[in-house]
DNA sequence: CTTTAAATCGGATTTGTTCTGATTTGTTAC
DNA sequence: GTAACAAATCAGAACAAATCCGATTTAAAG
């Protein structure tokens, strides 16, 4: 997903334009990786110094509800990175779990194996394979 | 895994026997479900009604390290089941996103879907299908 | 420009979890 | 059985992530 993409949706969806919530959005469309609202909140404080993290936590609920971030969940904190499922067809990642770098797994297990109990209602599923990044690897020795 | 196996496991480690842990390992048995911290102090204060939190939750973590018991997390906290994958062999779970009732899959998307990068060191994995499980679905109508 | 609802602020609050220091309990050696 | 020691537990403080709240500011529509 692009930025604009991103602030089209918003609008679409009656959210107004603010500077900060382009400019969160701008951050993690900076990088193939899963930030932490932590994370989020130190790279804006370099141009908006005083945001509250009501706000960038409240502004992430709302880009996640309308797909434009997809969570995950390291190390007990939410993490946060541009959809990308919704660009070209739905896919998976590999993630590290020191920097959160992401690379993309083709296809879904879903397709693949069949065999979910039909007394079971299915609304969602996660596949994520875990790991250490090639530089991460690097950095530990 | 059985109750017994569990706490030969705990022994073999030179952990010592507490009717605590013991008791603790029986209620996870007792269910083919995800019970949160508070569900397993919950059932255990029937019979240990000063049971501290800080002792659940260190057990827990122990039960954890020593693979006696699989972990998850729904809805920001964490949730554990008896371990059954080292049972037979390796597989996954569909899990009722209301109740924590799992129910297993066959099978493994690792064994099926190779290609993951080859400078990712891969640690681990996770494939879980969520759902509302027949007796939830029930109970909202 | 005025109005209005949405967004933000700043800090208090909540929730899940971990830590700390004092006390109790299982186990081992006698 | 008893003594001694390390491990386990207790109670509550502390912590971190996330949410809530009332007051203020701001984007957008008229």
């Amino acid at each position: 997903m692009k930025v604009e993409e991103a602030l089209q949706i918003l609008k679409e969806h009656g959210y107004k334009y603010t500077g900060k919530r382009e400019e969160m959005i701008r951050i993690c469309a900076a990088e193939k990786r899963y930030l932490s609202a932590k994370d989020i909140m130190e790279r804006i404080k370099e141009q908006y110094p005083t945001l509250s993290f009501d706000t960038v936590y409240r502004n992430i609920s709302t880009f996640v509800e309308l797909g434009i971030l997809e969570e995950t969940e390291l190390e007990g904190e939410g993490r946060f990175r541009l959809a990308c499922s919704a660009d070209g067809h739905h896919h998976h990642h590999v993630i590290c779990t020191e920097c959160g770098k992401t690379s993309s797994l083709p296809g879904c297990p879903m397709n693949v194996m069949a065999s979910v109990p039909e007394d079971f209602q299915v609304t969602g599923h996660k596949f994520e394979v875990y790991g250490t990044c090639k530089e991460c690897v690097a950095q530990s020795n």
